[in-house]
DNA sequence: TCTGGGGTCCTAGGACCC
DNA sequence: TCTGGGGTCCTAGGACCC
């Protein structure tokens, strides 16, 4: 392979304490101050609230007892979204090769800009100048060969900071790790590998992976074992795409009638079929997200057999959804619901052909085509759907 | 400590098909 | 009459990320 990068060419950009510092941005009297973004929960904290022991979703009440002193503010999303364009602009005036994350994080492929601008890590650099400049917000970078890399790197060259990971150091600074800065170990995966005496990428390293499946399953442990062996086959993938939409919304403690918990779900179905129609997609499968009284959680979905696009049918969906969970939810109480569509697709090229039951090669070469840029799965979903329409 | 809102991915069992 | 192995899709639950 010739494609296994003989430079650091991979960045990961990460807009400092997004939410916080876009406050701080817009309000120059909270510089250098606590902020805390959030009401009941803590969205976003400024690094001088982390300083006092404030994170991301930390109960409110909780945070300001930590930090007294802090100025809390209710958040403006549409701030932070524009915020997020303007970076996400630059982002892609250096290379097309951009994938987002989030509001507020994307991998950069550079490794092809190399004889044009020269190498990562000054083009790293501008682009920290330029996010600073032209929209007045701290960004952490990191350049690495890997996208992994470069995650870790900026998590630890945080805040407002620029780290590279060089090619030949890259098992040193990965072993000596914790297995928390592992992508894919939380706090169940991190409690069960600590029983296993694993506590650093290098006691990963030194783990079989047949012995780490049995602690963590299969396709974690091939992902956190590559990991620890310097593996990264993911790609920066510029066409990467949403694969559901969704609201939810907490109820509080209270009790509330089924009539008032049928008007919560179809507002949400109201919005995300608005997201839905706006994004030019449709979807399959209608999701209903449920937390009741004791915090126990479940999810209730139904496929349809033809995408869609309109909120009368998904609603009628999720009602029927609803029905079915009536008796549990009034027997438990609902602290939260939310509604989810997937299976979404976009409309996709069409290719009208006169089928006469015979085989015919232009067909043929139209289905390679597509089984070769979706996968097989989406050529038997195409056809399926063909013959549903001639039906 | 008593918990928001937006997502992704993996696992497992049953239905169904060849 | 009883039976195998391989594969996909749907549903539900759960871990994880920001």
């Amino acid at each position: 392979m010739s494609t296994d990068g003989s430079d650091e060419g991979i960045l990961h950009a990460d807009l400092d304490a997004f939410y916080a510092s876009v406050e701080q941005r817009d309000e120059p009297s909270l510089r250098g101050r606590p902020v805390i973004v959030g009401g009941g929960v803590v969205l976003a904290a400024s690094y001088e609230a982390k300083a006092q022991g404030v994170r991301t979703a930390m109960p409110g009440r909780q945070a300001r007892r930590l930090c007294p002193d802090a100025v809390v503010r209710s958040p403006r999303f549409e701030a932070y979204t524009a915020a997020s364009r303007a970076v996400f602009a630059i982002f892609r005036d250096i290379t097309p090769v951009v994938e987002p994350l989030s509001i507020d994080e994307a991998f950069l492929d550079v490794s092809g800009l190399r004889r044009s601008q020269g190498p990562a890590l000054p083009i790293a650099a501008a682009l920290r100048e330029r996010v600073r400049v032209e929209v007045g917000l701290p960004i952490s970078v990191g350049v690495a060969r890997t996208t992994y890399l470069a995650k870790v790197a900026s998590a630890l060259s945080k805040p407002d900071g620029l780290l590279l990971v060089p090619r030949e150091s890259e098992l040193t600074f990965l072993h000596a790790l914790p297995v928390e800065r592992l992508w894919g170990v939380g706090d169940v995966t991190a409690r069960s590998l600590h029983q296993a005496h694993i506590r650093t990428v290098a006691d990963v390293g030194r783990t079989d992976e047949v012995d780490l499946a049995a602690v963590i399953g299969p396709a974690a442990a091939r992902q956190l074992s590559a990991l620890a062996h310097g593996r990264d086959p993911r790609r920066v993938d510029p066409g990467a795409r949403r694969r559901s939409i969704g609201a939810q919304h907490a109820l509080g403690p209270a009790v509330r009638s089924e009539r008032e918990i049928e008007t919560v779900v179809l507002g949400l179905v109201d919005t995300v079929s608005r997201r839905l129609r706006a994004a030019g997609l449709t979807a399959r499968t209608v999701t209903l997200r449920w937390r009741f009284g004791d915090y126990r959680r479940a999810t209730s979905s139904r496929t349809l057999r033809v995408p869609t696009q309109d909120t009368g049918e998904i609603a009628r969906l999720a009602t029927r959804l609803l029905g079915e969970r009536e008796r549990e939810i009034r027997r438990e109480g609902l602290t939260l619901v939310g509604v989810a569509l997937s299976g979404l697709d976009d409309h996709g090229a069409q290719l009208a052909l006169p089928l006469d039951g015979r085989s015919d090669p232009r067909l043929d070469d139209a289905l390679d085509a597509v089984r070769e840029r979706f996968g097989s799965r989406a050529v038997r979903r195409a056809v399926r759907r063909a013959v549903h329409v001639r039906e």
